[in-house]
DNA sequence: ATCTCATCTGGACGGTGCTTAGATAGTCCC
DNA sequence: GGGACTATCTAAGCACCGTCCAGATGAGAT
């Protein structure tokens, strides 16, 4: 019935990339309804197909979850990147990347929460989608360059992992309704995020002070 | 049937306290089985009672899971309190918080789990168990004692909330397999911990050098 | 034109959260 | 002690879920 001849587009088969139909409804439930309506079956409903269809793209529900989760952590580092490109400063560095990171997850709810259960559930951050430059790399740059070269490989790895775990933390808990108050005393959302930021140090800085 | 004459404990009603067995049940899945296998059926089939019966202990599953995370919390803030009170040197204190606070997630990985799924579904921490102090309150008490008082309430406050952030991250991803390579080059996990609180500072440190 | 096989459908199975109607049994009051 | 009250629990049922299977469909290669 239909006559498809003019788009020479890769559209395979019966449906036309499925795939990547189911990732896109995927993402459509997630930001319309939240994690806990994500079920296969809206999925399917939302793409126009059966519930069983999903199967032949997917072995499991989680490897849905995972494919979503993937590309959420493929657009983070974009937004990553784009917080460092136009850095001159290697001083504020941190706190930019801090700032598009946390911004990356207010703005994306409901996709952050699914990374994240995801490589909970997996026991890791996905491994990288494409080559090797994941988020986890550019924070580690962005660190060597502000550190020099007086800095151990070892302490590199270590500052980006602490760096990460911090603002991962904070991404998970901004939102809290218990940091009202002190938001709405420093001014803003903003003003609160550089705060804790800026007092990440706490930890260490009490044993050399 | 049963004559209960001898106990003058709070035993209601038919059961004898179901809601506090439903709690021990849903821990006792919860160790045995993690969080998914967590339905409030199968809570209710171990502790040998119909599938309806929960609800008139609980008006929800989530309900449920918000008790289970209340205890948890509650357990979570024993377990820092231990940790800090044979403490005399206040510098090391926030370090030793932070390597119970990761223990106690490790210790209990499906419960820490389940405390944070059900703190970001009402985007707080649970309004604390028994009166006041909370653990938040107690990491800010050994905030208070370390830098003394020449530190502003609001300082004190954002530190807290930085160091619960970055402590709740590492708990959340220490166990990446990511980190493997890494702990072992350190000598193990509790060097890993160490290694990674000590850098904590390297965000907001940057700034100061 | 035929064959092949990936793709998709319809239907089914067991499990889930939750509701309702009714049985059961403690507690209170007389 | 006896009756009424009410909390507690059960049984049955609803809609939804993830998953599997048999079979229909149709694109691409020969």
């Amino acid at each position: 019935m239909k006559t498809t001849s003019v788009a020479v587009e890769p559209k395979p088969y019966h449906h036309g990339d499925l795939r990547r139909a189911l990732l896109e409804s995927a993402d459509a439930i997630l930001e319309r309804e939240g994690p806990n309506a994500l079920s296969l079956r809206a999925v399917a409903r939302e793409a126009g197909v059966s519930p069983a269809a999903p199967y032949h793209h997917f072995k499991d529900k989680d490897e849905l979850l995972s494919a979503i989760a993937m590309e959420g952590f493929a657009g983070l580092k974009r937004a990553l990147a784009a917080a460092c490109d136009g850095e001159c400063d290697p001083a504020d560095s941190m706190t930019d990347l801090g700032l598009a990171y946390v911004r990356f997850a207010q703005s994306h709810p409901a996709l952050y929460q699914v990374m994240y259960a995801c490589a909970r559930a997996e026991d890791a951050l996905p491994k990288t989608v494409e080559h090797e430059s994941d988020g986890f790399q550019l924070v580690k740059d962005a660190l060597t360059k502000a550190g020099g070269n007086r800095v151990s490989e070892t302490d590199i790895h270590l500052s980006a992992i602490a760096v990460w775990c911090a603002v991962h933390g904070l991404a998970e808990m901004s939102g809290f309704t218990q940091f009202r108050p002190l938001k709405d005393e420093l001014g803003g959302e903003e003003a609160f995020l550089r705060g804790v930021l800026d007092h990440f140090g706490t930890i260490s800085r009490l044993k050399h002070q």
